[in-house]
DNA sequence: TATGAACACGAAAACGTTGTAGTGACATTA
DNA sequence: TAATGTCACTACAACGTTTTCGTGTTCATA
């Protein structure tokens, strides 16, 4: 890459002080309008643009927040970090990603890298493996400096920061709510296992609807699914209860789009037989047939909402107290729950 | 936030100069083992890592390369990230993403806070604004200059620099082989409009199956959709020409999705009596019913390929020429179009 | 004829780091 | 005793920028 042209190049070649040449281009009327002009026309042929290493060590201001996200690929991830970008640019901010593949141990590595001057804030989605390890002290570390956090999604209540969530318990509990409501009498969970919050926090509205409508949770009926290759085989077992369950809610998209499938084959009918509901983030419930009754999730303003806060603690160190913002669920209705 | 700790603060606290702290950190020999120790040990319980700007700064290279892409909420530019990202992190760098929003002034704006220093590099897949207004002055700038620059999926033939294309030409060619294999006569082909270079090469591989099997290509059959809300009513016109269609080919999966549910709403039967074929790259062809035969497209392994050309070319400037990596699509074959 | 603006520019510090080239103090060698 | 070495440390430049505080000239004013 050839060499990009700087002040003192500039000011070698016009025989003047590097801070001549800085005022002349920012127009200082310090500088008489004839150097100043010949300044400007030799900067802007050779296109010169202030190095911003430079600018961002002097101004110790990066301009930059980092996101760290569990994966990439995934529809709900991927508009929040839309949701972020968009909020940030508007503020002049940039984005930087990096994935932590569900893994505690890229999770820290990444903080580690991104947290020494690269940026100005930081936006987490808890790793898996960070939840199953139970150990947030690289988010402790952060916390002590005062380093701007945000935490979204996967969340830890114990970490003192801002927080982004959906309202989990609320989706659980309307979904459920909806299923009961259509005259479903054994509803089926599809859940994750217990230490991912959002699977555990879904199920707890689900058992609040069915206590609310007087029924008891058959442990029988909750499945939680490890994210394994062989999640038909995990799913089929649903089939295999004594009575067969009249509705299925599964707490993300590809768990009910695998369930309609599966129930199809096995000759169920769609929603008269069984009635299927999932969570989704992205274009799968549309397209299945019939199409899939869903709980949305609002990731883009899940996303915009998170780096409102985290730019709000960047600029404004102000407010001590942190907030916890609760992003409602929507319930779309759809084939698969009309009876 | 708190005031990170420095080499100069801890100077300050044992009264020695910073190259001794610097010396001291690093193990330096020079150092007297017991001055080195404390040192340690305190620049330990402080936390001290070493100022990443700083250090960008003093060795003009950051270790991050930018990546710029038309959208993030699209499953393949998703698998694209991902594909970067891990091949860009195992040689130990970081990734900046920002977002063009097909926009043509975003591109550009992005572009210009990149390329001064914040990134060693750049991988762009370029905007749909940029190709309808066909100005690449941006990129143009960049090669002169010798930034390295990576072009992948939308890229333009002009330019001079590294690319990585999917085999769009041939995609189209083996997805409409396809259909004429299972006896497809009349297929209708579901693209975008002319600017968009991965439609017009999909169709040119459409059309060369077509005229390679003696047929011609109609272009009643040809529907160049535009992006906008009216998908639905852009591709019913699809059924309503005077010759229904025997076949369907779309050069992406929402397309294909749409014209299948159209279809059946229509009272057609899949595969049999109009067979669906799409470019995929995501999760919808599964779980369509039928599902989807679809070309897939290989996003990851795009991205690992870009983010080596890249990474090489940062690396040993040497090789004056520039590479143009084309990745083969597959067929994956479903029940839409198995008669 | 001093005084003091106005003008047009330069010096230097600061951001945080690293590495090369000193520099004293002491010990060893011829 | 003088030269040489070693040890343990410091000074300084460099990366590229901005900004505050000079400083020397010119010109007008009292």
């Amino acid at each position: 890459m050839k060499q990009r042209i700087t002040l003192k190049k500039i000011a070698r070649e016009f025989g003047v002080s590097i801070s001549t040449v800085s005022k002349a281009l920012k127009n200082s009327n310090e500088i008489s309008g004839e150097l100043r002009d010949k300044i400007k026309a030799f900067a802007d042929y050779y296109n010169y643009k202030p190095n911003s290493l430079a600018l961002q060590l002097r101004n110790q201001k990066t301009s930059v927040i980092g996101v760290i996200i569990p994966e990439i690929v995934h529809h709900f991830f991927s508009t929040v970090i839309d949701g972020i970008e968009v909020y940030a640019n508007e503020k002049g901010y940039n984005v930087m990603v990096c994935l932590s593949n569900e893994s505690f141990e890229k999770e820290v590595a990444n903080i580690s890298v991104l947290a020494n001057g690269t940026i100005d804030g930081l936006i987490v989605s808890i790793a898996r493996g960070t939840q199953k390890k139970d150990n947030y002290h690289h988010f402790e570390e952060l916390i002590k400096e005062d380093f701007p956090l945000v935490l979204f999604d996967r969340v830890n209540d114990a970490l003192k920061c801002d927080k982004v969530i959906i309202d989990d318990i609320g989706g659980g509990y309307s979904a459920a709510e909806h299923l009961l409501e259509i005259g479903s009498k054994r509803i089926a969970l599809l859940t994750t296992q217990d230490f991912i919050t959002v699977g555990a926090l879904r199920k707890v509205g689900y058992r609040k609807a069915m206590q609310n409508a007087g029924l008891d949770v058959d442990e029988d009926y909750v499945f939680k699914l490890d994210d394994a290759e062989d999640l038909y085989e995990q799913i089929e077992k649903v089939f295999e209860l004594e009575q067969a369950p009249d509705a299925i809610l599964a707490v993300n998209e590809i768990y009910a789009a695998i369930a309609m499938k599966i129930a199809k084959e096995k000759g169920y009918k769609i929603p008269d037989d069984i009635a299927v509901l999932g969570f989704t983030s992205g274009l799968i419930s549309e397209f299945t047939s019939p199409p899939l009754t869903s709980v949305v999730q609002h990731g883009f303003l899940m996303g915009q909402k998170s780096a409102e806060l985290l730019i709000n603690r960047i600029e404004h160190t102000a407010g001590k107290e942190y907030h916890k913002e609760v992003i409602s669920t929507n319930l779309k209705i759809r084939e698969s729950t009309k009876r």
